[in-house]
RNA sequence: GGGGCGGUAGCUCAAUUGGUUAGAGUACCGGACUGUCGAUCCGGUGGUUGCGGGUUCGAGUCCCGUCCGCCUCGCCA
């Protein structure tokens, strides 16, 4: 009665002999008119099933009818091959001879084929059709390995004294931050829940419930334009601890992410190094470096201010005007095409002025690009810029914000394009001592670069009204080769601190009552001091699994429109729906 | 909201400066074959070239619009 004894990937030589039942997918028939070969799929591989004469005359009629993707149960007998190993199947040295076929469902032939030997499909067919797409081994890698993290990392926790707590979905609006996705309350005619952006707050009011050490692995929303590596809906490992400081949310950190990969690719990573987030910005031009190859921005404001290039002279007239520069090993056999091509991108990425470059030739000179203007300066540059015959010096000028971030997205563009970088490096990096604000030049104000409960570095809270930008923060964000895959901080405890933030960013008393007063009440009745981190879980799997692509790591994602395209949501709703929520719909008008 | 790339058979792709009847592999259908394992061999079905307009004697190819997918800037406390 049963429709299997074993599953398509654990028969070996050791069962030859046994009567057994597989089921699963037909993945390949081969027929030979008196003979039929199925190897039939399951999750956990496949196996060769055997059909001939022995096996009886219709049997073999039966399973020669067998197309892709028909749901088959086949008994038979485990026999050692006659025809040779395949040494490609883990169950290559043995076939089950047949004895019994049934079609527990015919397949019409599907649009696409998991592992096609025709390509991957096209990514749209593949969402289209994602229950055919998952079938695939690679796809069935990715889930597997999901879940095998998962499975890890609450353990992990668990033994180390955590506890896995919800937290709701329908929220409360915050006022800053992404936008929210809103759900409209029926009983409460105009007003919303909002989806959690991230659990913060109620992560920290669990600190002040005594909950000690929290843990949540939890989808979060926020309504803004996807990436490649970012969805509207995603999930992250959720941490909160009380009584901790910095150092013990890294190590925790730090173990967690050894034991992942020690279990998951069997690499030891080794102790993670800390990087401030100036010397970041000052040395790769962005808070995120990828270490794995070795080209640093250099400040070369003095001998660019010796020449007559105008560009950098006008720009170092101005006071936070600074020239800085990358040397690219190799770049000098870039055409001309190409290298026009750098700035042509900058441009209309960044808004940039462009690339300046040079090529470095024999005997210390310059050659091509900006090479006249540098003459005098040539000997000085080189060395600063330890360039070697053949290398590309890219420069960029302009604000210290402007220049790094043209250099540290064009170092890691260049060094993909001409294999800088070593692709089986694992290179980790804690970014510390963020500052506290950032100036909002549009609206004039001051910003959280993390999240408004963040807090700043004790010693420096004197300062925080009288030099708010010179303040830094107690965050934290774990980096892997150039990706963020985890941020946090020590948070905010103390009432009057909170408020006093609140303040700087514009948020006075009233407001921060009206819109967080049941977090300035948990921190007044007695709050310990506490911090925590939120780990990009579909990030993290994307470096298990290699894959440049958010949708791989989730079962059903969406495209760049918000379209889950197998079940064609967003969709519109029934009218009696809309007004059961006291909802309308405007039409948008044309020409706007 | 901006910039870029793409859409041709169920699927993966090709199609010269705009030029005859839009091809190949695979899938599917039929036939041959007792040891294959990406089986092989023979034959066949299958096309509104995303959609709408335009230029032209003639458009898969050029132009305009639009839809969809991908990459990206802005955005992402």
């Amino acid at each position: 009665m049963a429709l299997r004894t074993h599953t398509c990937g654990e028969l070996r030589k050791s069962d030859v002999g046994q009567a057994v039942q597989l089921a699963g997918w037909v993945h390949a028939y081969r027929d030979h008119g008196e003979i039929v070969f199925v190897d039939l799929r399951d999750r956990a591989g496949r196996t060769q099933m055997v059909f001939d004469p022995e096996s009886g005359k219709e049997l073999c009629e039966q399973a020669a009818r067998l197309r892709r993707e028909d749901v088959v149960s086949i008994t038979g007998t485990v026999s050692e091959r006659t025809g040779g190993v395949n040494p490609k199947m883990p169950t290559g040295e043995i076939e089950v001879m047949a004895t019994g076929l049934e079609v527990l469902n015919k397949a019409e032939a599907p649009p696409i084929l998991p592992d096609d030997q025709a390509g991957e499909a096209a990514e749209e067919h593949r969402l289209r059709y994602r229950y055919l797409d998952l079938r695939s081994q690679k796809m069935q890698h990715i889930i597997g390995t999901r879940h095998r993290v998962l499975q890890l990392m609450r353990s992990y926790l668990a033994e180390r004294g955590f506890w896995e707590i919800e937290t709701p979905f329908l929220c409360r609006s915050t006022p800053e931050g992404a936008r929210d996705y809103l759900v409209p309350s029926r009983i409460q005619a105009g007003r919303f829940y909002a989806l959690p952006q991230s659990p913060q707050l109620f992560k920290q009011i669990l600190m002040a419930s005594g909950c000690d050490k929290y843990m949540q692995i939890v989808r979060c929303f926020r309504d803004e334009d996807p990436r490649a590596d970012r969805q509207a809906e995603f999930t992250q490992l959720d941490i909160e601890m009380s009584f901790v400081e910095q150092q013990d949310v890294m190590d925790l950190m730090a173990g967690l992410y050894s034991a992942v990969w020690q279990e998951v690719l069997g690499v030891e990573i080794g102790e993670i190094p800390v990087m401030a987030y100036a010397d970041a910005m000052e040395r790769y031009g962005i808070d995120r470096p990828d270490l794995r190859f070795a080209v640093e921005l250099k400040d070369i404001g003095d001998l660019a201010g010796k020449t007559d290039f105008r560009v950098f002279t006008e720009v170092l007239k101005s006071d936070d005007g600074v020239v800085k520069a990358i040397c690219v090993p190799g770049g000098a056999s870039m055409s001309r095409k190409q290298i026009d091509g750098l700035a042509e991108w900058a441009k209309q990425q960044f808004g940039a002025g462009g690339v300046p470059t040079c090529k470095v030739g024999a005997n210390g000179t310059l050659e091509a690009g900006i090479s006249k203007f540098l003459g005098d300066v040539a000997p000085d540059l080189i060395q600063r810029m330890g360039a070697n015959e053949g290398d590309l010096i890219c420069f960029a000028c302009g604000t210290f914000a402007m220049a790094s971030q043209v250099l540290g997205e064009l170092r890691v563009k260049l060094g993909r394009e001409l294999g800088l970088i070593d692709e089986s490096q694992w290179k980790f990096v804690w970014i510390t001592d963020f500052p506290l604000l950032h100036w909002n030049e549009e609206e004039e104000r001051w910003d959280s670069p993390h999240h408004p409960f963040t807090s700043p570095v004790p010693e420096q809270l004197e300062q925080l009204e009288s030099d708010p930008g010179s303040v830094l923060s107690r965050a934290y964000d774990l980096v892997l080769n150039g990706s963020e895959v985890a941020g946090g901080s020590i948070r905010i405890h103390r009432t009057d601190v909170q408020q006093r933030v609140f303040n700087l960013l514009g948020i006075d008393e009233a407001e921060a009552k009206a819109k967080f007063h049941f977090l300035l009440d948990a921190l007044r009745y007695g709050c310990p001091p506490h911090g925590g981190i939120a780990v990009g879980l579909d990030r993290t799997i994307m470096h298990l699994t290699g894959t440049d692509n958010i949708r791989d790591v989730i079962a059903f994602p969406k495209t760049l429109t918000g379209m889950d395209l197998m079940t064609q949501a967003p969709s519109e709703v029934d009218p009696a729906q809309l007004e059961e929520l006291h909802v309308r719909v405007v039409e948008e008008e044309e020409g706007e």
